[in-house]
DNA sequence: CAGATTTGACCTCA
DNA sequence: TGAGGTCAAATCTG
């Protein structure tokens, strides 16, 4: 089974980034004890899980690891309803027509059975611009941008259209990087440089079919559930789609912070940007948090109050 | 009233 | 020339 092995691999993968980008909130926060409990806590359960999908790794399975097989934290999500994901890296995955002029310098494509209108919280703040009936499809297609593209000149895209075969199924396609931020830049430390952002083409293509990555997270608004092994309250529910994804080459495999720059928020902590009082989301922790069975510290709001306002 | 959505027109390219 | 993608004015919504 190649896309298991490649869910495991990524599952660890971002595990193990995510201790790691644990592992430097912790630095940040050695003055607080609270803040170094609860992120010692994180830390430990990451790696829990990461030690954990590698020695199932070598197991026969038939299926995905259930959840209750899967080691606890002390952060728990609900619900087991799952969401499928196919992801098709590359170029110009559904653009045919202008394959060879169109900027694009990545594409992910990903099948969601589970949106409402295809609207995805994947975490970023869309602005439809456009719907089109396409040749062939019974469904007309959508248009979407990023809601701050004059601001922050993001030139990130997506198209959303339901799928002939099942209605209920988007088809989703993410073109460009989101070089914003999520808020307004006046709001926020300039947004990452371009090559800690840089994403190559991989000529590698490879289809994920979720949970990913460890995804569980319950959307209130979509009636979204993605079942999920860890993340806890470092991904909100909004982030419905995996927001880190892998370059695959032969040997090893690279991070890359596409569709979303969640690493990269990991990375600055819990940072206002996280939260994007623009969004149409508003506040992605405070719905996530509520409509989950979060087992947060009770000082967590006190610890990191910009992710908890 | 500001921001989001809708929708017809326009642009680009195969 | 037609299909896909984008623009922008009109409209809607909170």
């Amino acid at each position: 089974m190649e896309s298991a092995c490649v869910h495991e691999q990524t599952t660890v993968v971002h595990e193990l980034t995510q201790g790691i980008e644990m592992a430097k909130q912790l630095r940040l926060n050695l003055d607080s004890a609270e803040a170094r409990e609860f992120l010692i806590e994180k830390i430990l359960s990451s790696y829990d899980k990461a030690l954990f999908v590698l020695k199932s790794a070598g197991q026969p399975r038939a299926s995905p690891l259930p959840e209750s097989s899967l080691p606890k934290s002390s952060i728990t999500t609900s619900s087991p309803q799952s969401t499928e994901y196919e992801f098709e890296f590359g170029q110009n995955v559904a653009s045919k027509k202008r394959k060879a002029s169109t900027p694009w310098d990545n594409e992910v494509k990903i099948l969601s059975d589970n949106e409402i209108e295809g609207n995805a919280n994947d975490g970023y703040s869309w602005r439809k611009y456009g719907q089109k009936d396409i040749l062939g499809a019974k469904f007309p297609r959508s248009y979407y941008k990023c809601s701050y593209r004059k601001v922050q000149k993001c030139l990130a895209t997506k198209q959303v259209q339901k799928t002939d075969e099942d209605p209920t199924v988007f088809e989703i396609t993410y073109r460009g990087i989101h070089t914003c931020n999520g808020v307004a830049q006046s709001a926020l430390p300039p947004p990452p440089s371009p090559e800690k952002h840089e994403i190559k083409p991989t000529h590698h293509h490879h289809q994920l079919t979720t949970p990913n990555a460890g995804e569980n997270f319950s959307n209130p608004r979509a009636n979204l559930t993605v079942n999920t092994w860890d993340l806890g309250c470092t991904l909100p529910s909004s982030h419905s789609i995996p927001p880190t994804v892998f370059e695959f080459n032969d040997n090893d495999f690279h991070p890359l912070n596409f569709p979303n720059h969640f690493d990269e928020e990991l990375l600055q902590g819990y940072s206002p940007s996280f939260i994007s009082p623009a969004t149409s989301e508003s506040n992605y922790f405070t719905d996530w948090a509520s409509s989950s069975s979060l087992d947060l510290p009770k000082d967590a709001a006190d610890l990191f109050p910009d992710f908890m306002s």
